[in-house]
DNA sequence: TGCCAGGCCGGGT
DNA sequence: ACCCGGCATGGC
């Protein structure tokens, strides 16, 4: 697995991961990119930012349809209203608003607490914990599955639980290199693996990563 | 023009 | 424990 690291990091270099300027804006994109191209999300963004909504304290004040109207490009709007709204409304629930005193909390209890926000499944809550609080959590996402089963390291069967301790059982405990590899995946799948291609030797990876025959750990 | 994007929820088996 | 329909916009 690490292999893999360096072999994408010698090709693409560091990638400045995340996205954004502070540890909320990190969390608001990681709901708003919920199955959503990230272009999407960056207008989206630069409304909140316009209209000074990227704190907590501010999404807890704004209608739900403002909220709503204002995030139409990311799509999904109305959902995604309630689910930043949700978001703050835990923060301040547990943490009197304060995201330094959540990230303060023990990275497996908090996975469970982000867990249980609506609107928050295992990628975003991996997401927060990773790139807006530095906690050592593998992102998987659909790129990292598409990328472990082409090369036979993972099956359509495996769930994202799985994945994730897969990346964890060969990686050491490491934020700077989830940080890093995560990010390497999403530009490498993005760019090079389309999906209607089942096969690595259909997509420009193939020099950099080839695929295995033989599905291992 | 249709397909896709850095998922998740709720209801059903 | 899975499986599925719904959610919605903008880019290629």
């Amino acid at each position: 697995m690490r292999e893999y690291f360096d072999v994408l990091f010698a090709a693409y270099g560091p990638q400045h991961w995340w996205p954004s300027r502070t540890p909320f804006e990190v969390i608001v994109g990681a709901i708003l990119t919920q199955n959503t191209s990230w272009t999407n999300v960056e207008l989206a963004i630069e409304n909140l930012r316009r209209e000074k909504l990227l704190t907590p304290g501010a999404i807890g004040s704004v209608s739900a349809a403002r909220l709503a109207r204002l995030i139409r490009s990311s799509g999904y709007f109305r959902q995604k209203a309630k689910k930043l709204k949700a978001f703050v409304r835990f923060l301040r629930a547990e943490y009197r608003g304060s995201l330094a005193a959540m990230f303060r909390t023990p990275t497996r209890t908090l996975r469970e607490q982000l867990l249980a926000v609506h609107g928050i499944g295992p990628e975003t809550a991996d997401s927060i914990l990773l790139y807006a609080g530095g906690h050592p959590v593998f992102v998987v996402d659909a790129y990292a599955r598409r990328i472990l089963e082409r090369h036979n390291l993972a099956e359509p069967k495996h769930s994202y639980e799985d994945l994730r301790r897969l990346f964890e059982r060969s990686l050491s405990a490491d934020a700077a290199l989830y940080n890093e590899f995560h990010a390497l995946i999403v530009h490498t799948g993005k760019h090079y693996c389309r999906a209607r291609e089942p096969r690595c030797s259909e997509c420009a990876l193939k020099h950099l990563l080839p695929e295995r025959s033989a599905a291992t750990q």
